[in-house]
DNA sequence: ACTTCAAATCGAAAAATGTCAATATGTTAA
DNA sequence: TTAACATATTGACATTTTTCGATTTGAAGT
């Protein structure tokens, strides 16, 4: 597998999870304490922590630590990659991926 | 969890998977059949079956019978609404969904 | 130092997902 | 109608993910 894919489907895995997709919602509007979004959810603890480790990590928030806070924030560089790699998969191209991956075989070339 | 996630993540969880996320950017070069994306892939004929009708359900891809082949293709309009909740989770807005989930405790409303 | 509090990590259980082989469905050709 | 072919569905299994309770880590206040 494509390591492209392998990294540019991370994000969408997250956002997956319509309580992860509620989380970056939340956070549109600005910086917010863990605290803050415990409250809005029905969730343990460890699995909010669990749940923000995951968007961390896809690259779309980043943590702030304060004190014995954490403030989560939307990350408009990996904004800006997602919308990116969304765009790149489904608008027509020139050098297709699966071109490269499996040449000459890729988009009805007929055979 | 709001009605809106639920279904928005739906085309999310659908990329989060490498392999579909391939399968879109195959057919953004154009309509493909079936048995043209198994060639790309080791996986078994049930296993595509089960991803496309995934990548369908969810609204992102569209089948169209023709004899005993089925041809995918992007859906347009699944790719805009796509677009369209991405944008809308990760901007700021005014009427934050969080709010009205949870009326005056969104977005560091000082308490 | 001790306590308290916020968040992260660990370990386990339950649920969802990806995968395949086998079978079914539906279409075309003989 | 039979055979061959493309795709869909089913059932089973392994892996991954979600979730929680318990514990740990780390910071602040007493």
């Amino acid at each position: 597998m494509n390591k492209i894919y392998l990294e540019g489907s991370k994000v969408f895995k997250a956002l997956g999870d319509p309580k992860r997709a509620m989380i970056v919602d939340m956070l549109s509007c600005g910086e917010l304490c863990a605290c803050k979004i415990l409250e809005k959810f029905e969730m343990a603890q460890s699995t909010l922590s669990h749940h923000m480790k995951i968007l961390c990590e896809c690259g779309l928030v980043v943590g702030r630590n304060e004190g014995k806070w954490t403030h989560y924030s939307l990350s408009t560089d990996g904004i800006a990659k997602t919308k990116k790699f969304f765009d790149y998969i489904t608008s027509d191209k020139e050098n297709c991926i699966c071109k490269e991956v499996n040449p000459g075989r890729c988009c009805n070339a007929g055979d």
